[in-house]
RNA sequence: GCCGCUGUGGUGUAACGGUAGCACAAGGGCCUGUGGAGCCCUUGGACCGGGUUCGACUCCCGGCAGCGGCCCCA
């Protein structure tokens, strides 16, 4: 027997119908909030993807070459692919708000909560240098969370510049910085002990290291906790900078209304390279695994040769966040699946109920009927067991009083129904 | 990519170096005009390849896949 390749799953129908409307009602928040769809390439160049990559993320990127050696590679996000039409369609109009809903693909190990082939949903906001940028992408992510039913969570921001200035401010190698980065965003998972032997491994002297981690260790309510960082931070420009943009964000997530959710929390430095401001990551419960992440990164559009242009955006993880809502339930009660189910007394009304299902096909009511050429028992039994919430019966006894039976699932309640009123009765959806 | 653990019908499991059993699911019957229960029948299995052995699902090796850790990340 096959299985699905490594990292990759199947999703039956009872999980996908689900999926589905977890996606629809994220895809109704992004349009809701004025983002516009764009479609690009599962596939693009092998050069255009590493470009913005350090090695690290190049070595997970899908690589293969096509029958004419074109050298090739799976998107593994969707923002190489956003940055690459907005520097080659300069006549885009500013700001570019666009959204993206799809795969992308990793090579990495996988395990339950990551997989190799996965959704992200993501929103960027092309053009706004303003924070008011950062916070509405913020604000789009959360109200879609909102929308699925979600509360408990969190999004932890910081800026990237802040803890620029702290390796300036320590003197520490610049060249090490991303990698000093990567060692403090991994605080909350492995604590301050792990974080100081991580940079000990980077071979920064110990002394460096406790101020460092004091520096990083900053948590809490954003309004409280930034006057600390100013004094630490007044001889930067730089990190000046990285601070009034966060001051920025907070001011307008009032505005945007989810202040509530907001957590300063200068050891957050996401693993990407190429963040040049404000950073952000929504997780609920389990610190090390974020359910939505996202940042500024003003210098990428010019890079791939557009106009030097201001651009930040967030993604979302589908299948996380699918997860999180089925361990909490919220999709238990979902309304999923077909609606109607026309079944038949007896062969001798099948031509009739073929043609009632189509009636209401065409009508937009979700309809199936048997297809088996099953006893009537079965197929009321099939109907409850796939979860129709009505059915049609159709049979010769009503149908000669020119109607037919209409049965609750729900409730086991039966009613006669003229044909010409049926479809007033199931109504649409 | 590295390290560790695991791999029995579709799913969940049992026993065993010698005939692979159970439950659920699926299809059917009891029941050709009424579902959720019950009883009965049917279909269907040792991840793959090699080795050890009279004999391997069982032991050994390799691959593949899953899970956990590292790395990285939604």
């Amino acid at each position: 027997m096959f299985r699905p390749p490594r990292g990759t799953r199947d999703y039956l129908p009872w999980e996908m119908w689900r999926r589905n409307w977890v996606i629809d009602r994220i895809r109704e928040v992004f349009e809701a909030y004025g983002y516009e769809p764009l479609g690009t390439p599962a596939f693009e160049s092998w050069e255009m993807l590493k470009l913005k990559s350090g090695e690290d993320i190049i070595r997970e990127i899908y690589y293969f070459k096509d029958k004419s050696n074109r050298e090739l590679g799976l998107r593994f996000e969707w923002t190489a692919s956003l940055c690459r039409v907005v520097a080659s369609h300069r006549e885009l109009p500013k700001p570019f708000k666009r959204y993206a809903i799809g795969p992308v693909w990793r090579y990495e190990r996988p395990s339950e909560k990551r997989l190799r082939e996965f959704w992200q949903a993501d929103v960027d906001i092309v053009g706004v240098a303003d924070p008011i940028a950062d916070a509405e992408v913020i604000s789009v992510a959360v109200d879609a969370l909102k929308r699925l039913g979600l509360e408990g969570f969190k999004v932890r921001i910081n800026d990237r510049r802040i803890l620029e200035a702290f390796v300036e401010l320590l003197e520490l190698p610049r060249n090490l910085s991303l990698d000093i980065f990567r060692a403090i965003d991994k605080l909350n998972k492995i604590g301050v002990d792990g974080v100081e032997r991580e940079l000990s491994k980077l071979g920064i002297p110990e002394e460096k290291r406790g101020k460092l981690m004091e520096m990083i260790d900053v948590r809490g309510e954003p309004e409280e906790r930034l006057g600390e960082v100013e004094e630490i931070l007044k001889h930067s420009e730089l990190g000046l900078r990285g601070l009034e943009a966060l001051r920025g964000v907070v001011e307008y997530s009032g505005r945007f209304g989810f202040r509530p959710h907001l957590l300063l929390d200068l050891s957050l430095a996401r693993g990407l390279d190429y963040y040049t401001g404000p950073v952000f990551e929504i997780y609920l419960g389990d610190v090390s695994i974020s359910i939505a992440a996202g940042g500024r990164y003003d210098e990428l559009i010019q890079l791939y040769g557009g106009d030097p242009t201001p651009a930040t955006g967030i993604s979302l993880g589908v299948e996380r966040i699918v997860a999180t809502l089925q361990e909490l339930g919220v999709l238990d009660d979902l309304r999923v699946g077909t609606e109607v189910f026309v079944a038949s007394a007896s062969n001798s009304v099948r031509d009739k109920a073929i043609e009632i299902a189509q009636r209401l096909r065409r009508a937009g009511i979700s309809t199936d009927l048997d297809l088996m050429g099953r006893s009537l028992s079965k197929q009321l039994e099939y109907a409850n067991r796939r979860g129709f919430r009505k059915v049609v019966i159709v049979g010769s006894r009503e149908l000669e009083q020119g109607g037919v039976t209409v049965r609750d699932m729900e409730t086991g309640e039966q009613r006669f129904i003229p044909l010409e009123s049926l479809l007033d009765h199931l109504g649409p959806r």
